[in-house]
DNA sequence: CTCCATGCAAACACTTTGCATCAAG
DNA sequence: CTTGATGCAAAGTGTTTGCATGGAG
């Protein structure tokens, strides 16, 4: 029994629900599937040129906001001025170690279970948490190793 | 024996470091003292307003980035395509409820305690962990009671 | 008087909108 | 064919830069 990638199956399912699937969406997925750092808009553009598939920016936008709405891609905020999308996995203990010094982006998976925050929050707030953002911020290993490269 | 407020604290501080104490300078960190919520450099541009403080945008995002860097207030994202920008208090478990329907932030003080996790991710990773970022986003009270009234 | 702080205009970066055209189903 | 997808130009929003002027110390 054969087993399809991730992206094959976002696409079925895509599919599955009448949406049509062009060029653009197909490479889009595909790309999200492959890459383990969130993208910005500019970089999947980039990207997908060297694949020699067109590219507006417009569409761009647009093809993102779909996927973001249907829950497959994810927006991400790194005070960067811009977005950056990433896949949405199963696995929703997914957060970042954002370098200050080099901007790198590394995912991690924390152990520590927030759920019961959730609860709480819903409790002393009355707020109905869908989700959250955890990401830290600091010093990678190799700016940390390389000290006298720190800027500023 | 008297207590100075905070705002009359840092604006010490300042003048102690060399730092020249203008108007807007002034009317800022009182503003941020006295504000529950993150604000926008536009809100904040039409709050001084109000109080009759001069007020370009150039010079307000001059000053919030001197305040940011002296670690007097700190940036946050709520993927609005915008910055919020809020005093940087003692307490360091501070973080947001943030409704996805009115967009209403509410800060809140999480008990839970996360440096275990900055260890953690030293060990594993070799990063080193200046800061982290923990936001919720949900329903807040008044969008879930008239859950009718609820976007899209 | 000396610099830091400020205002103004313009430039920038990222994102969105309007509208005509194109192509997936 | 029909309707969603796309490209292009232009506008929108938030933020930054260059440069001359102004004011705190």
């Amino acid at each position: 029994m054969e087993k399809a990638d991730t992206a094959t199956i976002i696409i079925d399912s895509l599919r599955a629900q009448g949406y049509r699937i062009t060029t653009l969406r197909c490479a889009l997925v595909r790309l999200f599937t492959r890459s383990s750092a969130p993208l910005g808009a500019l970089e999947i553009t980039s990207s997908l040129e060297k694949e020699d598939v067109s590219v507006n920016k417009t569409t761009i936008y647009r093809e993102l906001q779909f996927l973001v709405e249907r829950s497959i891609i994810r927006e991400l905020d790194f005070l960067e001025g811009k977005k950056r999308y990433e896949i949405l996995s199963e696995h929703s203990r997914h957060h970042h170690l954002v370098c200050t010094n080099c901007s790198g982006i590394t995912c991690v998976d924390v152990p520590n279970d927030l759920s019961s925050l959730h609860h709480a929050l819903g409790t002393t707030h009355g707020f109905k948490v869908t989700h959250y953002v955890l990401e830290f911020f600091g010093l990678c290993f190799s700016c940390v190793s390389k000290g006298s490269c720190v800027k500023q």
